[in-house]
DNA sequence: CACTTGACCTGTCCGC
DNA sequence: TGCGGACAGGTCAAGT
């Protein structure tokens, strides 16, 4: 079973609130990039300068982007940002012990077995506690830029709207609009037309909203589309509410499993029956991504021959 | 410009 | 038991 649950929005914004609350206030003390590859520097960028004594004072998230906000070491110098995409199977966790949290912590089992093969970059801060940046493949990266160009990243420059903040709406109905030819589940993994939704979610989504996925954007009423956010919105409530979604890699900041999977109507549940018809879920591949669907009751429209 | 496909990686699983 | 190959998926570059 060569199946990932891969960090999308609900996962990065659970690791956002682990580290808000282990490091933010906390300063870099060293900085130990064992694989170059995962560390960029922006121009005019440099580690010792920007980095080292700065103190992290912001964790903030844009879509499936993680942004480490730092205030410079000495006056005068800029503030900058460590921008962190975990791709598919990233990890930050932060490492300490019974002295920075209290014996019996779950963090505490971590001591010893980090760093592994799969450590790309550890930051040590002033207090001993180290954070770990882990991805096994190598697909993920960890930036050091200022705001301003971390503002200028395409990837953030172009996102869609948040799903969970304010009314994301009359931006996502504009957007998405703008894909008629294409698949809706094509459109949902398009970060310039909704931000942080990635396969696991997609899925669940249309599942909820009783939509195929191969179905053409141009076909679906403002009522489908209108539905369909509002199932994006309440897949990742319940998703953050389980700490996420975890199937081999996905961990949080204390280097915690989510549970959100045992929920899943559909994702990774081909050959089950669907929980609301009883016809059995099939797995296709749209979009070049796996996908899960119940063939009898997503029929808001058939997808066009 | 809209849309699709391949590349980037590594570990795991399946069939032989 | 070993080995080759398919497969997993977020994003970007390149192709249609």
């Amino acid at each position: 079973m060569a199946g990932y649950a891969v960090p999308e929005l609900p996962e990065v914004e659970t690791v956002r609130r682990g580290l808000e609350s282990l490091i933010v206030g906390h300063v870099v003390d060293t900085v130990d990039v064992i694989n170059p590859g995962s560390f960029g520097l922006a121009p005019g960028r440099d580690v010792r300068r920007d980095l080292l004594g700065a103190t992290v004072t912001q964790a903030r998230r844009r879509g499936k982007v993680l942004l480490l906000d730092l205030s410079p070491a000495e006056p005068g110098l800029a503030a900058c940002c460590l921008v962190v995409h975990l791709k598919m199977t990233g990890q930050l966790v932060v490492q300490g012990t019974d002295e920075h949290w209290g014996a019996g912590h779950p963090n505490a089992s971590l001591v010893g077995v980090l760093p592994d093969k799969s450590t790309r970059v550890v930051i040590t801060f002033e207090d001993g506690r180290r954070l770990f940046f882990n991805d096994q493949r190598k697909f993920g990266w960890l930036r050091l830029m200022t705001p301003a160009q971390a503002a200028e990243i395409d990837l953030i420059a172009t996102m869609g709207p948040e799903p969970l903040s304010g009314d994301p709406w009359p931006d996502f109905v504009a957007r998405v609009r703008r894909h008629r030819a294409t698949s809706i589940k094509a459109a949902l993994l398009n970060q310039s037309v909704l931000a942080g939704v990635g396969n696991i979610y997609a899925d669940e989504a249309l599942w909820s909203a009783s939509i195929h996925p191969a179905t053409q954007v141009s076909a679906l009423s403002d009522d489908d589309l209108h539905r369909l956010l509002s199932a994006v919105r309440d897949v990742m409530e319940v998703s953050l509410a389980a700490g996420g979604s975890t199937d081999r890699t996905y961990v949080d900041a204390e280097g915690r499993a989510g549970s959100y999977l045992s929920f899943a109507h559909v994702f990774r549940r081909e050959g089950q029956a669907c929980p609301r018809c009883d016809t059995t879920i099939v797995k296709t591949r749209l979009a070049g991504r796996g996908t899960h669907l119940c063939p009898c009751c997503q029929v808001v429209t058939k997808p066009h021959a």
